[in-house]
DNA sequence: GCTTATTGATGTCAACTGAAATCTAATAGG
DNA sequence: CCTATTAGATTTCAGTTGACATCAATAAGC
């Protein structure tokens, strides 16, 4: 049955929302366009009237996630204006976000799957890291002769490793070691050099 | 047909050690049991005598590709021995290594796959881990009052991370950029403080 | 001769994709 | 302003393919 443009509107960012969330629990080959549909309360064959193949709605979904992800990190810092990184960091590498495959980072939870993927899907990922790198950029001092955002792309590095390790590993000691870890590692990339007091919580 | 019993324990290797690199190539769910026995020169049918699950043969595989990559590492440090992190670091961080993703890092390639897998595929990639670490553990000096192990963990996050990122990146030269970031950042880990002088290469 | 690794066939189920049918919002004509 | 036609979003249905898993048959080792 037919339903009003703007309700079809929001079915297909329904679908989107829910495939950004439902493709980084279960990976992009972990779940099939029917409990896709059916997460946004639609079945299968109205599928092909929004998207025109799976591999359209996994870049799309991977942009939203990605856009997604980024607000969190926009809203960490707001909420610690005097020290950002140290803020999207504490977030980034707490075991709740690390616990949250469906919400967290879509670069943690399908980074290898991206890696497989086409072109596109490839964009929408590099398209929020670059957002990510940008923004870390604007508080590591990056100026010592480097390529600009070498100090935001290590922060990065770190920050995606250690929750990564974080997951795949079965004790949970040895997976919150890796969250502090990369805690005190990146935090002490603000002020290079400086020897840092911990932000132990 | 029935062959020698040490055929058979060949064949069963042969199914491991491929099944290691095709799931990094394809994921876990990317490929099937077919092309998994094909890729051993066998059938599907003769899988189930020789594991009971695809689950099965995935944490079999795991710690196989662990393995191997553990073995890559002390090849890497003991060609030279003089540095062996930044050797190891090195190797880790070259396109050529970010390239290969058959033969590559299994934690970077299925980290994401892996995450989502149960408590025997995880433990064999924690294994692996803990052997990582403690290779690495040898040549940072761990000394300042963290936790045992915190620059390792740090250093293997970076390299993790970095090579990942360098994977789902369409630019190529952002892709190196993140490898090249990495590599001055765990060089620099073995003298802490130490101001750095770059393994441009 | 008994055991057993392998094969090939088969079953069941789910995946992706598409077509037809349905039903209603949008729209044009009176 | 009301009504009839059209356009189009959704659903139901079907087709093709491939997944994992099982099993009888086979043939060679032990």
């Amino acid at each position: 049955m037919r339903v009003t443009r703007a309700q079809a509107d929001e079915n297909r960012e329904a679908v989107i929302n829910v495939a950004s969330r439902l493709f980084r629990k279960h990976g992009f080959d972990g779940i099939g366009l029917k409990d896709l549909m059916k997460g946004a309360g639609l079945t299968q064959g109205a599928f092909y009237k929004q998207f025109t193949s799976k591999r359209d709605l996994s870049a799309q979904a991977s942009r939203r996630a990605m856009e997604s992800a980024f607000r969190r990190w926009s809203d960490a810092a707001a909420a610690n204006p005097q020290d950002p990184l140290g803020a999207v960091a504490a977030f980034y590498l707490s075991t709740e976000h690390s616990a949250e495959k469906m919400d967290g980072c879509p670069i943690v939870a399908l980074g290898a799957d991206a890696a497989r993927q086409g072109p596109d899907v490839k964009a929408s990922f590099e398209a929020g890291i670059t957002d990510y790198l940008e923004m870390l950029g604007r508080w590591v001092n990056d100026a010592d002769g480097d390529e600009p955002g070498s100090k935001a792309m290590v922060a990065l590095s770190t920050m995606v490793g250690a929750v990564l390790l974080s997951r795949v590993v079965n004790d949970e000691l040895l997976s919150k070691r890796f969250l502090q870890a990369a805690a005190g590692s990146v935090s002490t990339a603000a002020s290079a050099g400086e020897p840092r007091q911990g932000s132990h919580q």
